[in-house]
DNA sequence: CCACCCATTATGTACATACATTATCGTTCG
DNA sequence: CGAACGATAATGTATGTACATAATGGGTGG
């Protein structure tokens, strides 16, 4: 403790050098970045390197707060924060644990076609085929609304430098977005209007490998067959459907990439 | 700040009686959860019904914490967490705004595939078709790992009651995993094995969408140029290889599927 | 008038304190 | 001996206080 208000007028940045061994224990803390942030690291880095095994119990709040010379508060919310991310499990007065078996899950990232396209330096068009307003069951169901709601379809395809690399097909329900009805879309992107204009709160995707039929071949240039990615996506505002969207992408001039989530390894720089 | 004594000893649940109004100001803390989670609801409420738009600001700590009657630290959480969930932006000095363009990303489980077939209620086996040691750049070259260095490559075939549905294609690191290579793999499947016994930090993905080859084909027992999802994964402790998998699966007998993660509604339970 | 500088303001971090909550573990009682 | 119970140890939450940090926006001097 003492040792602590001797660099107190101290925070951040800028603790050069005070390494580990000012802050009693010589456990290492490698004074960069918030006093949390050297907590979660040093925890986290006994984990990565094994020398806090999965399922193994770590030392509680108080005895890591004179390990690192720090006070209990800094201590739990490292603690509590490297919990939140997964990498520990804390169980009242039984104590705290690394995790065991990281089921991990990895994140895609849900971009506008339009950026993608931009980003790689291409021309982006899109081009919308048809669209028209109708009832829930009539023609066509959309399951999680009720029949007779007044939906907008649209069907539309994007285009990098003139060829074609994505076919849409979305539902809007109107209830929700009464706007879109007036909407012509000849300068924005459907997709791009709603993420603007729409709140959402949550979505539900699928994602699937599928052979294109032949009209789809056809309107996306290539034969018959021809493996494309199927991203469904519905997305919701307070548990109301808001879009049911159908993206049809062409094998080979698309994919999906991404990173693990939960990755404290990286935000840590380990 | 007074009617906060009122009912001081008083934390978590059990605070039925007080809602909002008891908290001075009269907007809506549902009196469920701790307060910091209350007020997360309160303000993700407000954002999500539009009551504070996209890119407006909103009040400073201080105001918030007089407006429900909580302290600035107990605000402060709430805010930060929002912020760290991508719902707020924060700015020192010029404050806090309602995030702008919302840039989703989709979370998609990494699950052992012979958990997924299991939980089908189907029976899960696998097959081992080939196994060599080699080095790095002889035949194969996996790039991120030096030339020379001791790689093992396993191919291996899963089945669902004994239908085919995925191709396994992986290398694995020897210098990072040297215990695998007396791994006989008999009654465990490598990637099973190996999520069960290394550590790892970081991973990276690629899925896209390809026709099956005549060979794939044949191994899986579909017709040649079926749309196949093809899975690229490659997984990283501290910054070194561990793991290079190429996972193939039939089309139709197989997708992936999650929500979006940054889902503080659905947490929140909006 | 523009560039620079500095006061101000809002967020960020750290520590101390106090009490709540929860589940484990040992003890006691039937 | 087993079930119930209560002390206890661990994490969780809330508040007060203090100061750090960053950047805005206005004022000042050239």
């Amino acid at each position: 403790m003492s040792d602590r208000i001797a660099e107190s007028g101290v925070q951040g940045l800028a603790r050069q050098g005070l390494t580990g061994q000012d802050r009693g224990s010589g456990t290492a803390l490698d004074g960069k970045g918030p006093l949390f942030d050297q907590i979660k690291r040093a925890v986290a880095g006994q984990i990565l390197r094994g020398r806090w095994q999965a399922g193994e119990r770590l030392p509680n709040e108080e005895e890591l707060s004179s390990l690192y010379g720090v006070s209990r508060q800094t201590v739990h919310k490292a603690i509590a924060l490297l919990a939140r991310e997964g990498f520990l499990v804390r169980r009242r007065r039984a104590g705290t644990f690394v995790a065991t078996g990281r089921r991990d899950r990895f994140a895609l990232p849900i971009e506008d076609i339009g950026d993608v396209v931009a980003r790689d330096g291409r021309v982006y068009e899109f081009r919308i085929r048809e669209r028209k307003s109708l009832r829930n069951g009539e023609g066509i169901r959309w399951p999680d609304l009720p029949d007779g709601a007044p939906i907008l379809t649209l069907e539309c395809l994007h285009f990098s430098d003139g060829m074609p690399i994505q076919h849409e097909w979305r539902l809007v329900n109107l209830d929700a977005v009464p706007e879109v009805a007036d909407e012509p879309f000849d300068s924005m992107a459907p997709s791009r209007w709603l993420v603007d204009r729409v709140p959402w709160s949550s979505a539900e995707h699928t994602v699937r490998a599928v052979n294109a039929t032949a009209e789809m071949a056809a309107l996306l240039g290539v034969e018959p067959g021809t493996a494309c990615l199927s991203i469904r996506r519905q997305t919701m505002h307070l548990s109301r459907p808001i879009t049911l969207v159908h993206f049809l992408s062409v094998g080979d001039r698309f994919s999906l990439s991404g990173a693990s989530i939960t990755d404290s390894a990286t935000e840590l720089n380990m």
